[in-house]
Parts: structure tokens; sequence; C-alpha cells
DNA sequence: CCATTTATTGACAACGTTGTCAAATACTAG
DNA sequence: CTAGTATTTGACAACGTTGTCAATAAATGG
């Protein structure tokens, strides 16, 4: 590889003028400054960026640490997110996926650590606690889509009450009285936050709460995608006396079981029956019929609300909740 | 932070002999090894790789660029694959996604060089064509999921050719003889590749090409998920008076659409219907009753084989073939 | 043309490591 | 106890940069 000590000697002046002429310094003479620019076009020179942060002690790396995001579908639009923000500000993100400690998360943190990188996000792939190890704290640190037991960093976490609630008043303000609610397995935190959502809008709209449209969509030990559950809870609801006229499923895979309860039924999504649902996986929401409405996950958006908290350190250990985005389809419709 | 210098000091040794302990060098007596290690932990002492590389010359980093691999269900899974294989070999990827130039290709791969990655490798979301930027000629480059015009790079991408294959096949071994095919838009390789794949597997089995079977699942300029494509071409298969008994879909989104398109007409896969389809998408396979069955791309082992061949340089400059996997469910066999 | 001032350039140290080699210390045998 | 050897330690240079400051060259004014 070649260094500016090559580039001096080809141009014929001492290496500070060239390391002058690759920092834009203006007190170079014009002729010199090309005569040094041609030696490095010649010579193909490139700065060593691990040389210069030795001197200002600064990686421009930030770690990004990732519980299994990248594997999960649209998850990782978080790293994009966090990229974007991060290359405005000239920094690169080394990224190191910890999958069931794969590769051990305390060896991906001394690795990320023995490099300086300047900040570190730690992203969980799904809404769920975790342990922070402590050496997360020698360096800015931000969590996404995980939260700390105890609060001792800044924490950015999708906002699961907010898009439990507009799930449900999509449906209510369509008139719906009676909603179905198809719940994911309640270990999980969005389960219960969305639940909590769901009660919030009903409770606003002066409708009494009903545990027996509250059903859940997976037994606790489901593999992923079993159908049976679903239909299991969507059979359960349509065989109660005061029938859902609406249903808020858990998560699109939910929402597309739960369609072909339906047709098998004769009934169909947006005449008799209409439907919300979480995630807007893009392989399904667009491709039901109708389009399936659905809260979208601040994937991309917390990635850049995490990665914006490092780089302006003025407030600080907060837990912020980042809204869903509603998108609307035909779903929550009823045409008639 | 703290450098060995002050660890020297704490330990009342010259700095040389702490990184001799830091490196496990043998020759250090046992009672000042200890005395040091005692001082690295008291600081809390980490070596800087930064200061290291400069002297050894290397960086230890591999550059991954992703033409939009992350945004990609299940595409992250090459990033797993390829940072599995680096971990093995003590490096660390460090990932810079380009999405159509929002931070430019060019500027992607200047910053990477500037790190003095040791290699790079060069993703893309689907298989295609791509244009390799000279500078990556600089240091050993692979291509993956995608490949170059010029073949000057090692390339591994999918073997969309036995995919088509097999998934047709999986119905001919059942005995269907009428098998429908529901293409993707072609100006996609692996929809001519995969087709190409159906007729091979006809062709074995000695039954004649009809045109006829073949429709487009999505027109040219269709957004992602419109489902009126594929619902059309379903009717128009079903309208066929030698009507096809078997169906290979393009994607497991069209497997789903027909899944409906059937069950409006009272068909049922599993009974009436056999079907085949490409991708795996976890959040739809599983979940379809009966279970799709469908070929899996082979992201994960793309990723582990070109990150193998950067550190087996032994062969270069050829373009693997990484095959599907066959993911058998039940949507493939007829019982009755 | 000389004395100043200003613009341009270069020598050298430093960043935190490791490799080379020499110095110091400990051990062994006679 | 001494010489000789083996072990342990340290001084110094180097990696490729940038910051500090001094040295040189060019420009200016009288």
């Amino acid at each position: 590889m070649v260094s500016i000590k090559q580039v001096a000697k080809q141009a014929g002046v001492s290496f500070k003028t060239v390391s002058r002429v690759v920092n834009n310094d203006p007190n170079v003479r014009e002729e010199t400054r090309a005569r040094v620019q041609e030696a490095i076009a010649a010579l193909n020179y490139r700065p060593n960026r691990a040389a210069r942060m030795m001197r200002n002690q600064q990686s421009g790396v930030i770690g990004f640490i990732s519980d299994e995001v990248v594997t999960q579908p649209y998850a990782g639009d978080l790293l994009i997110g966090a990229q974007e923000v991060a290359s405005q500000h000239d920094k690169v993100l080394m990224v190191v996926n910890i999958e069931n400690d794969r590769i051990g998360r305390q060896r991906a943190i001394d690795m990320l650590l023995e490099r300086r990188v300047e900040a570190l996000v730690y992203a969980s792939y799904y809404h769920k606690e975790v342990q922070v190890p402590q050496e997360m704290l020698q360096v800015p640190s931000v969590l996404v889509n995980c939260y700390a037991e105890n609060e001792t960093l800044t924490t950015f976490i999708p906002d699961e009450v907010q898009a439990g609630y507009d799930a449900t008043r999509l449906l209510l303000e369509q008139g719906h009285k009676r909603i179905g609610h198809i719940t994911l397995n309640p270990d999980i935190i969005a389960a219960v936050k969305r639940l909590e959502g769901y009660r919030e809008a009903l409770a606003e709209a002066g409708i009494a709460y009903d545990p027996q449209l509250i059903v859940q969509g997976e037994s606790r030990f489901d593999e992923a995608g079993d159908s049976a559950s679903v239909e299991k809870a969507v059979a359960e609801l349509l065989k109660l006396t005061h029938q859902p006229t609406a249903f808020v499923c858990g998560k699109d895979e939910f929402a597309m079981q739960a369609y072909f309860e339906f047709a098998k039924r004769g009934l169909q999504v947006g005449r008799d029956i209409a439907v919300t649902s979480f995630d807007n996986q893009r392989m399904i929401a667009p491709g039901l019929s109708p389009g399936l409405t659905t809260m979208a996950l601040p994937h991309f958006e917390m990635g850049q609300a995490a990665m914006n908290s490092i780089f302006n350190q003025g407030d600080d250990m907060v837990t912020r909740l980042i809204p869903f985005s509603v998108i609307e389809r035909q779903s929550h419709l009823l045409k008639n």
C-alpha cells in the first residue's frame, strides 16, 4: 500500500506538504498543490484512516450490535436508518450480529471496544428486555427495540400501546362495536401493550371491554407459523352469540390466516368483516385482497432516532416511544 | 483511553513487557506476568486494534457492500453467513448499505479502502447484473447474488435452474402431467432461469412443453404485491380445456394469492391441486394450510461460500452456483 | 537593494502498538 | 565463587498520519 511518504518522494516535497494537500490546507502554493495531486493520482494514494485515527483519537466507527436484527424481515430497516444518520456525520457502522451467543455478546463488545468505537447501538429484533453488559457504559450507548431493567441507557422502543390504540380506533371509526382481538403470545411485550391500547380505544369510545373477544393466536410453545391456533381463535370468536364484526389481528400472518378462515365460511373481508393488523409485512399485507390495513413498526425511524441521540448528547437517559405508522389499505373499510 | 504505557507505569515495568503479557509471550516471569495482569485489570486496559494494525499492516476488517440486502426479508442471512465465517478467521465486517445511491457506491468503496479492508464482498438483494467499480479490483473481492458482465470477479449466485427443476420434479414425482407455472416478471433473471429448470424437468420426464401453461404473475410495471395479476393468471390456467393439476408459483406471495383463488372456486390445495413455490418466506409458507412446499434461497450458504472463497485464495475467478434447499411441507402432495 | 512582513515548506515529535536486538538478571556447573 | 549459559527485561525504531514550530522563500515597502 502506498503511503504519504512515497507520494512526497514522487512529487519532490516533504511528506508534510502532501498531508496538507490531502487535508485541503489553504497554505500551499497552487503550483505545489497541483504537483502533489498529480503524484497522488499517479500512485493511486489513499490516506490510511487507522493512522489518522491514531493521531486524533477518533475511530469514526460506531458499533452496531444486533440481536438477530438482520434476519428478521424489514428489521434491517433499523440498520439502514442508523446508517443514514451515521453517514451524515461521516461515521461508519461496524455491525456484529450476535445470534444466541453463536458469537458471544461479550466477544462482540470486546471486539468493538478494541476498535475504539465512538458509540454503541444495541438493537434487538423484537421488543424485549435485555441485560446490558457493564462494558457498554464505557462508551455512549443506546438501546433500540429493547430495554434494560435498570434504566441505565437511552432507549428507543416502538409505541405498542399507540399501535394497539390506532388499530382499534380505525375500526371504531367505522362504527364497529364488537371488535375481536387475536393476540400474540403473551410472553411478548407487544402482546400486552397492544391489548392495552385496544382497551384504551374502547374505553374512549365508551364501549365495555369484553374478555370473550380476546383470543390468543399462538400457544406459548408454538412453532413460528403454525396455523392451527389462528384457525381455532377465529372459530371461537365467530361462535360467540354476539359475533364480532371486526378483528384486530396480532400480526399480518394472523390476518392472512384469518382471511382464509373467513373465506371458508363464505365471509369476505371488506364486505362482511373488517380487519386491521400489525407489522406491514410487505410480502403479505399488499398482496391480500382487499389490501391489509396494518400498523408498520418504525424500524427505520428508530434507527435514525437512536443515531441522532448519539450525536446530540444533550438529552440523556430517556426512554423514547417511537410511533408506528398507520398503513391504510382497504381491509378496515366495509363497502356495501 | 488507557494505553499500554500507563499499564506499564502502574505495574512498574517497561511497556514492552506489558505488550508481551498481552500477547501471551511465554518469555515473561510468572511473577511479573501476574503483576501486569493485575494492572491491566485495575486500569481496565484494552489493546488498541488500530495501533496494532499499523504495525502489522492488517486491518482485520472485511468490507460488506450491500445493495439493499438487509432490507430484503431473510436476505440478511447472507450477512449472517458471511459474518460467521469471517469471525472464525477473527475478522469483522464493516457493512455499508448503498440503496440507489443514497450513499453513493463510490463513497462506500472509498471509505472501505481508506480503512484498509482486507477484502470486499458485494452483495445484491436480488440476483442481477451489476457494474463492478474498478477500485474493487485493488483488493480481493467477490460478488454475491449478482454478477458482472465481464467476469472479472469470483461470483456466487443461486442456482435458479436447479430450483426450477426441483420445484417441478416434486410435482412430476407425484404423477402430475399438466403443471402450470406462474412466472415472475421476465426482466428478472430468476424468472428466466426457473422456467428453464421447469422445462428441463418436463423434458426429462418425457412430457411435452406447453406454452399455454406458462402465465406471467406480475405485469412488467406492477407494484410489489398487486394481487390482480395472479388472480388473472390463475383464472387463465383454470380455464384451459386440459386443466393443470399442479402449479409452480414464482414466489410465495403468488402461492398465497393462488391459494385464495383456489379457495374461491372450492378447490383445495392438497386435495384437488398441488403447489410448489420459491423463497420460503417464513412469514407465509409455514402459515398456509397446507404448509407450502417451497425452494429456499441459499442466502446463508452464499454468505458463507463467499467468505470462504476470500480466505482460500486458491480457486479464483469462478462462478459458483449455490443450490436452493427444498423445503418440503405438504402442498406438493395430494392425499385422497 | 535592504529590511520587513507574509506565504510556503519542512523537521520532528507524537499517537499505541510490535519487532529487533542488546542489556540485565537469574540459574547452572565446575 | 566464577564463568558461562539461559532467562527475563528494556531501549529504540518503525508503522502512517497530524500538530507544533522553526526555517526558508517570496512579496512588500521604503
